[in-house]
DNA sequence: ACACTCGCTTGAACTTGTTCAAAAAAGGCC
DNA sequence: GGCCTTTTTTGAACAAGTTCAAGCGAGTGT
């Protein structure tokens, strides 16, 4: 009975993936083997290839958590908060500090991320739903501010604020320092920076300068995304086990 | 006897060295196998392994290969080009163009280089001379311009090229448009981009935001490369095979 | 010439991600 | 229930990166 469609092979599924995310928070990524997990999760290896295509597949699971964790942190500081600055400062240090707690996990399967083919490059069709949602904050950030934004960069902005946020990430993977002190800081220098940024455009000696950062990102942004899209395994298709990935309609 | 010292070993290294390089051209970096690349050699699988800590280690040839053209590549830009632009736009194109048939390799590796453990990341102190010799190629672009920089931006400016040049390599390794037509374009609306910014540093209202600028990355920029350096592999102390790497004194 | 050292070389063995054919369960349908 | 189809589950097999104990060989000292 009766919850929804497969509930026993949900229960697996969902098994298989808690145990894979706690074995990869206490030994990290590359410690835990497919057969540890399998193991310690009572199923066969095979099955756990039933559900997820790959060992990295199962790291989506993380993805999504935080995604979901961060856009949750973020909405009070969207509905209160009107100063551009701290805004955008929020929504950066949020993520921060929800990505804490897997910063030397994330350092490992980071590599894995940045593989342009991977499912889990933040440019990948998989990643498109929470890309979306990422670049909607930053929308969102904008719109709720007092400061009011140049229309001709209201368009790439966002966009342009996710990428410098996938560049904060990335210097917090690498950053070593306590606490990871130089990246909050960095965080708020980028705010600072960016916001100065937006305010000075509205000068005139400016605007070609405006124009070219916005030709510029105009042109590329999408298409990136586009091509990245474009491009297939082109080896062997996979007829079957593809329905399950964030299946939740 | 005797250039030097180990004819003989150093003649087994570069033919690994060689038929590995051959094969990832021909084969691509997955589908070459280090028993391929042993075979191939005439060697066992445990003679690479005797040079080269992996078999990411093998790929360091590349990057020193590219670095060592693309340093000779730009020589007549920097000697006779005084447009700040153009010298730009040049040094970042003939890296493309010297890239170019390493494409699609690239992106196969490129995870690794990703990996802030790795030592192929940009960022590793294994790759320490080469960035510096970029860096440098960045301090000429901008010293031999008829452009003058701004005294406060004059340290970081080089260190903040290398950055997006990093940037457009990234761009270029997703970027599957044909010939790279997009990069290209990158890489000429970037140095517009570039030399316009660094030509409007000079107006008054734009002072905070330089300083900032300056700021943000005199900061961060040294540091990251110095926790990268920082962190150790800690294992096997490998004494010998390592003063070839990008010897061209 | 003999033994000894030490740099180089070997290949079997190990680990781990991944695949696959076949077995077991779970559902229908009569 | 008995039979057929589909979904799950299994575990052995495979591939490829990596390790390692043992062997080889050239040079050195006696």
């Amino acid at each position: 009975m009766t919850d929804q469609k497969a509930p026993k092979s949900e229960q697996t599924r969902t098994l298989i993936l808690e145990t894979a995310l706690r074995l990869f928070q206490e030994r990290g990524f590359d410690k835990t083997t497919m057969r540890g997990i399998a193991k310690e999760a009572g199923v066969s290896v095979g099955n756990a290839y039933y559900y997820f295509e790959s060992k990295e597949h199962l790291v989506q699971g993380f993805y999504d958590r935080i995604s979901a964790a961060h856009q949750a942190a973020v909405r009070p500081i969207l509905d209160n908060e009107t100063d551009l600055q701290k805004r955008l400062a929020g929504v950066l240090t949020s993520w921060l500090d929800i990505g804490a707690p897997y910063h030397e996990f994330a350092s490992q399967f980071f590599k894995n991320a940045a593989d342009p083919e991977s499912p889990l490059s933040p440019f990948s069709p998989e990643s498109e739903p929470a890309r979306k949602a990422a670049i909607d904050i930053h929308r969102e950030v904008l719109a709720g501010a007092k400061t009011k934004v140049p229309a001709e960069l209201a368009d790439v902005l966002p966009e342009l604020m996710w990428l410098s946020q996938m560049g904060l990430v990335l210097y917090w993977v690498f950053d070593r320092s306590p606490d990871s002190e130089k990246s909050r800081r960095l965080a708020e220098r980028g705010a600072q920076l960016t916001t100065r940024g937006i305010v000075l455009a509205r000068f005139r000696v400016l605007r070609p300068l405006v124009r070219e950062v916005h030709e510029l990102f105009a042109d590329f942004l999408p298409g990136m995304a586009q091509t990245a899209a474009g491009r297939r395994k082109a080896s062997d298709p996979q007829p079957s086990s593809d329905e399950n990935r964030s299946s939740s309609h």
